[in-house]
DNA sequence: CTCAATTACTCAGGGCACTGATTATTTCTG
DNA sequence: CAGAAATAATCAGTGCCCTGAGTAATTGAG
């Protein structure tokens, strides 16, 4: 009877947003091209030519799922990659035409399922909504990535332990 | 030059989201149970019997997903899992003690993760926050599970083409 | 009562996400 | 300049998440 309610914790309720979010994008938008898919061709139109550590952290994906987003990108023909002949580690990356087209017609598609997600809030709600969830994420984006090295008191929020106990 | 704001799209801020939440669940409650098996966990402490498919439904995970969560949690022997002797397709699951004592260690570890997690964000803003996401999930989920048949408009909504293209 | 539909679960397959270890290249330091 | 440290990418391993297809058991309609 110690049981909680999920729907007062935050976790719980990013995925399913996820999820709902995903569920969506199949159905409106793509069931080739996924979002982070897109987001990649998305990092790569603002910006031709950046390498992949570069683009994983404009859309927020590591190191390996990047490299598996941009392999999967490469085989569908949306993208090229070549090796920086200025620094033989990276490899620089460029959207195809047909990559481009994708883009163009996906950013279509994407607005309009945007507006079909968003269709419960009223414009203000719609706002504070990508205000507070941009903050959150920020603020535990800065608890793991920190400008300074660990301080005691991050170290302190993050690792308290319950006496005695681990799993 | 047609690129797009993510930060205006709420998959890849759902997306973002999760992904610090995963962290910081990582760091302040455990590398061993995970957010989603928690909450199953939390299902069967609620709910003792329960077969998997309502837990799945439940805490929002396919056939396929709950089967992998729950086989997991049978490997650790944090529940059991026996066949329903009134219907011999259902499994009908139950924690062990183990299950229950690890899922009221975490429930308090849990609690102050969510804490630190929604700190950022004043009372009122939190209130505001779990409405926001929790109206946007139901509505998205609404529009995949129908009460009624799928009606015309729905279709056109869902399904509205660009005019001669398809990805 | 029998056969078809439904239901619970499993399996195969594709994609996202993270960590820890490894490799190749560059850069920094003594 | 040589060796150490840092950096970009890869690989192996684990786990979540979905779809479509398949199996076994139950239910329901004729």
């Amino acid at each position: 009877m110690a049981a909680v309610d999920l729907t007062t914790h935050p976790g719980h309720l990013a995925r399913r947003l996820q999820q709902a979010h995903y569920l969506l994008w199949n159905t409106m938008v793509s069931e080739e091209i996924t979002s982070p898919q897109f987001a990649v061709l998305n990092a790569l139109v603002a910006e031709p030519g950046l390498d992949q550590r570069t683009v994983g952290e404009r859309v927020g994906l590591d190191r390996s799922t990047i490299a598996e987003v941009i392999s999967r990108l490469s085989r569908r023909g949306l993208l090229d990659k070549v090796r920086d002949p200025q620094d033989g580690r990276r490899f620089l990356l460029r959207l195809t035409d047909e990559g481009t087209r994708t883009h163009r017609k996906l950013t279509v598609r994407t607005a309009r399922m945007n507006q079909v997600f968003l269709a419960p809030l009223s414009a203000e709600e719609q706002t504070v909504f990508f205000d507070l969830i941009q903050r959150v994420s920020d603020a535990a984006e800065g608890l793991r990535n920190p400008t300074e090295p660990l301080t005691t008191q991050r170290r302190a929020v993050l690792h308290q332990a319950t006496p005695g106990e681990n799993i």
